[in-house]
DNA sequence: CCGCTACCGTACGTTTCCGTACTGAGAAAG
DNA sequence: CTTTCTCAGTACGGAAACGTACGGTAGCGG
């Protein structure tokens, strides 16, 4: 096995990965912390062990939706790659844990110093673009149940156990629906007895049904993964 | 006034467009064409000049969503600066017209030569995911008119006169609704006086009212555009 | 000029989800 | 142990958009 629990630095060559190991520092990373801010200049890049992360859309004062989740598979700050060093979006922790990070300064030497490790990592840029697209085709033509089905298998892709933590009031915000909305599509859920509900968190417990549930919604940017990083 | 109609290529610096130019070709697009399919490799990279593509998302039979619209502004083929050859989307045109083209590979020879063009390039990829990303919102968020909006300016930026060239159904497609919505809410813009329609067209007539009604939907990537070329 | 086809306008019953709001129950705080 | 707060369950009317479908009209091909 490798060595590393973010699987996209497991799958770095030797070489890349010496580069960046001797400037990562390891932080534990509590609920709701913001990683990225809209308009801000990124200060660190993350790659989650444990944490996961939202990254959010937002317009005006209301108007906000989840276009992603990152944890273990991947990395935040993909402005950093795109010569960049902001984003419209907002990223925060979402399932609190531990994490590794560097110094965007010091990254973006890095990849200055080596184009295979900057071309790898591009490739989950291209990963999370796909995963961009699936959430906006999700949003336009699925219904409720399938896109509540969809997060939750890609909550679960992210965790060690079987429980998310996470709040119904929360989970509204990110599918951009009703509280009650997500209450009762939950409640169908737990009937079918796919998943066990408590205060605050969600048990999978049926994880094939769920994804018979999220239908074609789920998948694709999941085949993405598997062929570009491996 | 720049010397390119593709704005990508008029704000390059010379040395990184002189590289381009050799290899560009001057290529006419006909409506429907299809420029890259889902999982097949890209074979060329376009810069449009009057040609306006849409990337679509697609998974199963019917599920399929416009998720960006690739004009004069940019560049389709974005996967190849992400190092990969391929994506799960389909590009093809919109709008017909011209287009310079460059051949996958050699593209590739002059990123991997021009550190400078190539992050010149991913800031577009950058200004492209915002793209995405606003479309993931307003899929969820806004209601059909806003939407319709919305698409009206991405596609008025996009072309030198008013006059877009689209049927109901097309557009229908695109925004993932009924064909009979869009003829509603189309009806409704004409009764307020911001467009014309005709048959397989329409015409902006009254811009800014147009974008009162898309409201905070449309602008972010606009700026984010506007930030990063230009 | 006629017929055909593609495109547009309209209608009706139905589904999904919203806005709002009230109530009860589990967890934390005093 | 009691208070307080957060979270979850439920309800009801209403709006948006759907599926389906029928008829009308513009413009093209013959």
């Amino acid at each position: 096995m490798a060595k590393h629990r973010n699987r996209l630095l497991a799958a770095l060559p030797a070489a890349d990965l010496n580069l960046l190991e001797t400037q990562l520092q390891s932080v534990q990373l509590e609920k709701r912390r913001v990683l990225e801010a809209p308009n801000k200049t990124v200060d660190y890049v993350y790659f989650p062990e444990t944490v996961i992360a939202s990254v959010v859309a937002i317009c005006g004062r209301e108007e906000r939706i989840e276009i992603g989740l990152i944890g273990c598979e991947g990395m935040t700050g993909l402005t950093v790659l795109m010569s960049d060093s902001k984003t419209p979006h907002s990223t925060y922790v979402q399932v609190e844990g531990e994490a590794l990070r560097i110094e965007t300064e010091a990254f973006r030497k890095l990849l200055a110093q080596s184009a295979s490790l900057h071309n790898r990592l591009l490739r989950f840029a291209q990963v999370f673009t796909a995963q961009i697209a699936q959430t906006a085709l999700a949003n336009g033509r699925a219904k409720l149940e399938q896109r509540l089905a969809r997060w939750i298998l890609m909550a679960h892709d992210r965790t060690v156990a079987d429980v998310v933590t996470m709040t119904h009031e929360f989970l509204a915000v990110m599918l951009g629906v009703r509280r009650a909305s997500v209450t009762v599509a939950l409640d169908g859920f737990e009937k079918k007895g796919v998943i066990e509900a408590r205060r605050g968190s969600i048990t999978v417990v049926d994880r094939k049904a769920i994804e018979r549930m999220a239908g074609h919604f789920y998948g694709v940017p999941e085949a993405e993964f598997r062929r570009l990083i491996g």
